[in-house]
DNA sequence: CTGAAAGCGCTTACAG
DNA sequence: CTGAAAGCGCTTACAG
């Protein structure tokens, strides 16, 4: 109560009779220390209420503690949330988080990031999306070896860590959804089948019915685009069909809510005669329609993933990171 | 583009033929340099592309350059456009901004704001409402002798340095917009007779009649207390006079959607037959009703300021600043 | 106006 | 497993 000034390393050192080293072993926990000093250092830790000096902690070591969160449009809901829950995360890890807008001001924004990677030397870098196939900004951090994870990426997965949902189980557990709601004949619209995405979640979407001892006609998976267009199309031959699906699950909301137009056009009601199920894709975090069902990107759990790999450090930083999903 | 390593400050003194101080100095802006090695230094900066590293600089001097935003919920649109104008603030002063949240868990809220002062060394921390009267951040913040800057805080001003808007120019502005639209006869609902924003506010009025030849009967001013049901009951008195006005403007937007239900039921037909108008408060950041014209918080300009004034250093710190206002 | 010295509070090698 | 030394890259006094 009556310390003129803060308890530093030294001090620690000297109450638990050990050198600073030690008491900074003990804390990083990085090499072994006997268990005897490690208690005396705690506990003249706990007495003193030594916190380590962040700055003095980056100037001699290399870690920063300081994570850097790249969006580029902060009144988007799902960006905001994502750095809520990233904020929250960060905390809890001992990081700092400093986010960074990324706006039409190129140059300004890139130097921006150059400063966070240069002078507060950040270590590591969450890239929301569209920033997360922004090429300028990943070149950049490319150059300067900075470890940095993308939020769902469109493109270009091998260029660097992400997080994205796991397909397979959106596909899985939408069609389960669908099965449990009493469907025997549940269809599928497919998404683009250039990107693997469309693949995993009718690999899902398949495996579902198989488990469930129940199948899909081949006539019953058609591929779109993802585009509002396509789900028309899409659903025009679904519908029209003489033995009709009683629940179709599309890829994505777009051509979710395409199956809704088509089918009140021909007067077949919603949810009574046809269940219609999508997935929310990227920044989306809306339902699009009442009567639709769609799975919500779990933002909490993926910035919580983000944070504690950047946090864990750049080895650990595996290509790609999956996480479940909710239906709501 | 071939230096192994990024230029340090004894870099850059080398190549201006000057000491470290000297470079540390011009940079700083602190003492007077000669012009001579002045611009020698800026060349070599320029050349070396330098940049002092951030956590030296607090290690060795006593600045962060870090600031800290305390919010309660970054979903309220108010907080988040805050905090976003804040962040550009920032960035442009040359500081970065942590935002931290404080929640319902009190303990460990003040815990992460004592980090921040004790650890990472912020400079300043700005807290907007609630937090701006949250006594147990208060006291903390006190105790530490940390530069804050609190944002519209409902009482106890003598406390910090605190930004509100200008309620003078607030009345002011607001009676002479109703006076542009043509009306003569324009009424008052005061807000709570305690608080000096509601006499400020129609101080503002009554000036801003006299300036403009006009002015308000006795009767034409009414006392309220904030609430909407006391703006139902001055907006009873007002609506029932024999000579009733044309034009209200209430001292917030809930007495202001009080006088326009009153209206209603009274078959006054708005704006018809009467202009209301109200000022938006403190989170709120919404129009209450279409017909309402309210005066906005200039959020962009109030986060510009506290960053500013926090980055200028404790010793600038006024105790009161206002902001102009623009009405909506 | 300018500089040489010391120090900020940690961590990285280097020894043992 | 543990410690003495040196250094991270700046800035603060202290001199002149």
């Amino acid at each position: 109560m009556k310390q003129s000034k803060r308890a530093g390393i030294k001090d620690v050192a000297e109450l638990a009779g050990v050198s600073n080293m030690t008491v900074s072993r003990v804390l990083n926990g990085t090499v072994k220390v006997s268990e005897e000093k490690r208690k005396a250092v705690l506990t003249a830790v706990e007495k003193l209420d030594y916190k380590p000096d962040l700055a003095a902690r980056r100037l001699g070591g290399n870690k920063s503690y300081m994570l850097g969160l790249l969006y580029q449009d902060l009144d988007i809901s799902y960006v905001s949330k994502f750095l809520l829950n990233a904020l929250k995360s960060s905390r809890d890890q001992g990081f700092h988080l400093i986010p960074n807008e990324i706006d039409g001001d190129i140059e300004k924004s890139l130097s921006s990031v150059v400063d966070l990677i240069e002078i507060t030397r950040i270590d590591g870098l969450i890239l929301l999306p569209p920033v997360s196939d922004n090429q300028q900004i990943i070149d950049v951090l490319k150059k300067h070896q900075t470890p940095f994870v993308r939020i769902t990426p469109d493109s270009h997965f091998d260029l660097s860590p992400y997080i994205c949902i796991d397909d397979y189980m959106v596909g899985y557990k939408m069609t389960e959804h669908l099965i449990n709601l009493g469907h025997k004949k549940v269809a599928h619209i497919m998404g683009n089948t250039k990107q693997g995405t469309s693949h995993l979640r009718c690999q899902g979407f398949v495996d579902a019915l198989h488990t469930n001892h129940l199948s899909a006609p081949e006539e019953f998976i058609v591929e779109g685009t993802y585009t509002f267009d396509s789900g028309v199309e899409a659903a025009k031959k679904l519908l029209n069909l003489a033995n009709r699906p009683s629940a179709i699950f599309a890829s994505n909301d777009e051509m979710a809510a395409a199956v809704i137009l088509v089918a009140n056009n021909l007067g077949i009601a919603i949810p009574e005669q046809l269940s219609v199920a999508g997935v929310d894709d990227a920044q989306l975090a809306v339902t699009l329609s009442p009567n639709l069902t769609t799975i919500k990107q779990p933002i909490a759990q993926m910035a919580e993933l983000a944070v504690k790999l950047l946090a864990k450090g750049a080895d650990n930083l595996k290509m790609k990171e999956r996480i479940s999903t909710a239906i709501s």
